[in-house]
DNA sequence: GTAATGACTTGACGATTGGTAAGCTACGAC
DNA sequence: GTCGTAGCTTACCAATCGTCAAGTCATTAC
């Protein structure tokens, strides 16, 4: 039965409610009253349980928006399918990526929320590539990381820039026709680029670089 | 010699100043006393010259970010550098990025600013593809509004991304050698996915698609 | 000259912003 | 029971938001 007072089931309305708000007009958009109005709870109460309306923000962002680091996800298939499989991911998960634009947006140079758990979700990921590319499975003459940054923007673009994606193909990036064409594009895509094909293989060797970028600005 | 009361110079100083703020900090988080303490004039100027914040905002976007209309930059050359060269505008371009990464997080279904004239300038390009296609420069068994949206994709987000190029690469989007690296990748995968392959056309003849996807949600 | 125009200043406006202080009251431990 | 804790409310706050109104003054057309 529901008790009248519960501090978590309040807690959790009000970071359902401010996850919602933010994703959609982000954090100078959106105020604490939108937020209280959403939530049916004053606004005091928001600030008696989250300290400041930064302090709700990162607790959104811990609770709503940040990758689960347990379960790995890691499952990496057909290497051709990379593309494809991020992609149906991105798709499935538009305010992840609503979210993602808005700190693309608004934050230069600051720190990231969350930055460690990402940094070592996005290292694994380009682990697993490197090690396709020992196994044969993905070409060597391309970097692994920009083989995984190239893989993030074709996933990513057309979703998080619903407008372009609008003008260019006169559809919205959250039609399903769309992202049923979209998917198999990319998996075309990726094989052309990630066949392994030893005729290119031999014709690019002398191309073969070993310089890996340096690791900071 | 400076007159004391210009309008069209003061009109600049608030312009630049606005596009400034609104680059930086999005819509919603610059103030109207922001813009004026970086113009060095008093935000009620700002008021007589244009009528209200969001007049402001349109005439900035007018003159700073709308694409100039009259020059056609439609040159395209080698088609596996299409890739490359367009990273390398796009680089040149980063407040422009800015503005339309605010303009994706922000603008869901609203209609967008000089709708038209990007609209047409897009279609310019789409056409230009499509034209390469029937000259056998690219393959055929891709649809050319993907092609497009791939190249925008991937010479936009590294940059309107920079928080994940910098988990993922470990280097700032702006560094240099960051965007030599990147310029260098997209070249050769340029190559790989637009060289035309007699033996490829004729083994995927079978999955040519002349279904075009439709205009409409 | 002088009058009209419009660039610019000053001073305030009501509404809303994020945030504080103090008190009330439901709950759980004992 | 009753008592302390903590969820929640009420009543404020100063600051800032975008905007308006009225006036000053430089420029220009005549």
């Amino acid at each position: 039965m529901g008790k009248l007072r519960d501090s978590e089931r309040t807690r959790k309305r009000i970071t359902d409610a401010a996850a919602h708000e933010f994703v959609r007009r982000g954090f100078d958009g959106v105020s604490l009253g939108d937020i209280a109005r959403r939530a049916r709870v004053s606004k005091q109460l928001i600030l008696h349980h989250f300290r400041s309306k930064e302090g709700l923000f990162k607790e959104v962002h811990e609770l709503k928006f940040r990758p689960p680091s347990e379960l790995p996800e890691m499952v990496i298939g057909n290497p051709t399918e990379l593309l494809a499989d991020r992609f149906k991911m991105r798709a499935g998960d538009a305010d992840y990526i609503r979210f993602l634009t808005w700190e693309a947006a608004s934050g230069r140079g600051k720190i990231l929320p969350g930055h460690d758990a990402r940094q070592r979700r996005i290292s694994e990921y380009g682990l697993a590539l490197r090690l396709m590319q020992a196994e044969g499975k993905l070409p060597r003459d391309l970097d692994y990381r920009f083989i995984q940054l190239a893989i993030l923007a074709l996933a990513t673009y057309p979703i998080a820039f619903g407008q372009i994606t609008r003008l260019v193909t006169g559809r919205a990036a959250m039609n399903k026709g769309f992202q049923r064409d979209w998917h198999k594009f990319l998996k075309r895509v990726g094989q052309k680029l990630f066949k392994y094909r030893l005729s290119e293989c031999r014709a690019q060797a002398h191309i073969l670089h070993d310089r890996r970028p340096a690791q900071e600005t």
